[in-house]
DNA sequence: GACATATATGAATGTCTGTTCATATAATAG
DNA sequence: CTATTATATGAACAGACATTCATATATGTC
């Protein structure tokens, strides 16, 4: 349990992560991820976002250091970077499962 | 382990709740009511912002369910509705100590 | 060399939202 | 009823940022 104090720098620091998960197209990459290594071909075909869109999130996520790069010839292989990820997804997964069932 | 296909709606939702999360002053919201029941004159002590901006954000946190409210004559107590904020709490929590030991 | 493919990056834009200020509502006290 | 306290709400604004479009860079091929 995350107990009394926390100071408002480690809070802005929780904050920061979150807002980098909180994105759809982020969040439809980072699953992508999940299942393990991707180039980014590849990543704009699963999450299906623009060329444009998916590099610049990855940049996101990059700056983050939420994933690594992996070069390759011309491409460029990214995994996830953080065991943390894995329940930050289940976490968040099994609320928005639960909600479903009782309230919607 | 969240495996395979996960629906674009799904995806939304996770993203929804995600922003909810992803704000200073309700992580301190949010962390001050892990301890329990407080009424919003606490909240406005513990957070250390202004009655309006506790007032908007728990509208906030009110409209996407995640506390509930209890009045009390003129005040108003709140309550995390949601056990998930716990473990979301911790995830992230972890997370953001981890990474001060290593990289910062 | 020229050309194609894979990826990255910069600029521009429109939308969203966190915060403040002012004001409203509701309950209690005198 | 008036005043005070606790909380909520509306409008307005500034800053952030997701997305698109255009362009750059780098690698491989012929």
């Amino acid at each position: 349990m995350v107990d009394r104090k926390i100071d408002d720098q480690t809070i802005e620091k929780m904050e920061e992560l979150l807002n980098v998960a909180s994105d759809f197209t982020r969040l439809k990459i980072m699953h992508a991820l999940l299942q393990g290594e991707k180039n980014v071909g590849e990543l704009i075909e699963e999450v299906g976002a623009s060329q444009s869109l998916v590099s610049h999130q990855l940049q996101v996520l990059r700056k983050n250091r939420l994933v690594s790069v992996r070069k390759d010839g011309t491409r460029a292989y990214y995994i996830l970077n953080d065991e943390h990820i894995n329940k930050l997804f289940e976490v968040v997964y099994e609320h928005v499962k639960e909600k479903e069932e009782t309230g919607e």
